[in-house]
DNA sequence: CGCGGCATGTCACTTGGTGACATCACCGTA
DNA sequence: TACGGTGATGTCACCAAGTGACATGCCGCG
């Protein structure tokens, strides 16, 4: 056996989730986290940058697989085809972790400073999309638009998603989204009256 | 004369920017800015909910003008293009303030957790703008696209515009971001190859 | 066996942020 | 003129986030 029980970042995961649920995330410190998982609060401050950004672990790997699929994208796809590929990785990913999405949803949207670490999030997942667009040859603002576009339309189908009960839900939800920016951009402009 | 120097909060706005800008966000603490404005760390947040806040103190203008704009547009303008016209106003707004926009949005991006202030203004400046959509008569869905899809034009574009000389050129600028995104979404989907 | 690395603990400290209470010029009113 | 209320500010004590320096002690490796 080993000196220390294992995955001591997993266990402050857990801890953190459970405490915030209960008791909110203002109302629980990192000291009570972090005792909660048999560790410090200097422990805790060396695996995670600050106390939200227990929450956000799996944003990477969100990155990583949507960046991947974009790069990986026909040659021939236009530059919010291939976004719209990575998509299809994305829904895939969180077809399994349906609860804990919505648990980890409740506590976000329950707290401005945690949504605003979500916000910083997905914008770095823009960014990384436009870069990988870019590197397809995808042009500068053509490129950060698209891949902004893309992470809109995945934002709004994933709060949708946490809202009901089918797990896999996800990617059709996402065509809808996509299905309603379609329409909404094609009907502008109009006539510019005047 | 009165008991106290006049315009606390503007003194303190002035006193933060010019050391955010000094020193660095980080390095300046609310005490500095505080004595620089003569006056109290206590002070500075009966004023401003945190050190942050100082520098969004114009948001609010920003949101309301916008938002009134969109409710005023004519009923028969389609979601996208009230948006549009809620542009115009915002525009106008920010020609006289180019210097100190650009101050402040150096400040802001050499920082990350002013980024995340600003990420969540601008959301919250989306919601709005869907509730106005939304009284309009527009669709849930669509009507929260649109606000943010025309959040992402202005941010897009103001970025460009803090980057470059011409104070006149922000109006110009999101023209061109709009025409960048039509062509972007405009473009897929292609055929679904399969 | 001994030694060094590495995950963790301990401690002291800075700073953001808040609640309770004090101060005191100004203003209206008797 | 005196007097009491109001409101912007100051003072003080405190909590929690976050950090740097250093201590500890199992584990594996030579």
């Amino acid at each position: 056996m080993s000196r220390w029980k294992p995955d001591a970042a997993g266990r402050l995961v857990k801890a953190a989730i459970t405490l915030f649920d209960e008791h909110g995330y203002e109302a629980t410190t990192v000291a009570e986290i972090a005792e909660a998982a048999g560790l410090t609060k200097r422990t805790f401050f060396r695996y995670f940058a600050d106390k939200r950004e227990v929450l956000f672990m799996g944003s990477a790997e969100l990155q990583d697989r949507w960046v991947t699929a974009v790069r990986d994208a026909p040659a021939r796809a236009g530059a919010m085809e291939a976004v719209d590929r990575g998509l299809d990785a994305v829904a895939e990913l969180f077809g399994e972790r349906h609860a804990f999405a919505r648990v980890r949803a409740r506590v976000i949207a329950a707290n401005p400073e945690l949504k605003e670490r979500e916000l910083i999030k997905l914008t770095k997942l823009a960014d990384a999309l436009a870069a990988a667009l870019h590197a397809r040859g995808v042009a500068d603002t053509a490129a950060e638009l698209a891949a902004q576009t893309g992470v809109t339309v995945f934002h709004s189908a994933f709060a949708r998603w946490v809202r009901q009960d089918d797990p896999e839900a996800l990617r059709r939800l996402i065509d809808d989204s996509f299905a309603d920016l379609r329409e909404v951009i094609a009907g502008y402009p109009r006539l510019p009256e005047e």
